[in-house]
DNA sequence: CTTCAGATGCTCT
DNA sequence: GAGCATCTGAAGA
């Protein structure tokens, strides 16, 4: 089943602990690519020096963030990564779920030529390991640059699902148990004073 | 396994 | 002009 957009209209950290464990789908030319969440960051703007939107902070790149929810907040890092958000909480709320990690489980081929233009077989062991558990990574495999950015998550070609039915495959085995989520520190945002140490990050 | 430097360009001041 | 919600490869332990 899909996700509809009152998954998303909800508390920012309920969003990003639930979204654990559900597919993120994009059909890229006709290509099912799946990915399973295993790693997400709650910001939330009315609260926190982390969030780009702080105290409704409004500019040109904040302004997707003031979209309604469900909608993908992708912008670039570093100059060179792009990292994925989901759009949460009521709409004019500035808040996002950061995607930062996931394990493939559809469009395998694509996923690994659009991260090494290379084939799955000639990975090294290492690189399979760490293959999806990274924001830029995952943005990376799915070819979700900022040409997406605004692009809404209940569409027909960008979505999120409970099991892969939806794409006619069946749920693998290790699917099907529920995961155990733990928290953490976010990564990444030691200017933020006090906010860096909120236990907003889950995985599992 | 760990640490570290360097890449690279957009965004806001 | 400064800073950034990151990744990679190389080198060391």
């Amino acid at each position: 089943m899909r996700l509809g957009r009152d998954f998303f209209a909800r508390d920012t950290r309920t969003v990003a602990r639930e979204v654990l464990g559900k597919y993120l789908v994009r059909i890229l030319d006709g290509i099912p690519l799946a990915v399973r969440l295993t790693e997400t960051e709650a910001y939330i703007g009315r609260l926190d020096k982390a969030c780009h939107a702080y105290h409704n902070r409004r500019t040109q790149r904040t302004e997707t963030l003031f979209a309604p929810p469900g909608t993908a907040y992708i912008y670039l890092i570093y100059g060179m990564h792009h990292c994925l958000n989901f759009v949460t909480e009521a709409e004019g709320e500035p808040s996002a779920v950061l995607i930062r990690g996931g394990e493939a489980r559809s469009g395998l081929p694509i996923l690994c030529r659009n991260r090494f233009r290379r084939e799955w077989a000639d990975l090294s062991a290492y690189q399979r390991k760490q293959f999806l558990n990274g924001p830029g990574k995952l943005c990376q495999a799915l070819g979700l640059t900022r040409a997406e950015n605004g692009c809404s998550l209940l569409g027909e070609t960008l979505f999120l699902c409970d099991d892969l039915a939806d794409l006619g495959l069946e749920t693998p085995p290790e699917d099907r148990t529920p995961p155990v989520i733990h928290t953490g520190r976010r990564i990444g945002i030691d200017y933020a004073e006090e906010a860096a140490f909120f236990p907003w990050r889950y995985f599992y």
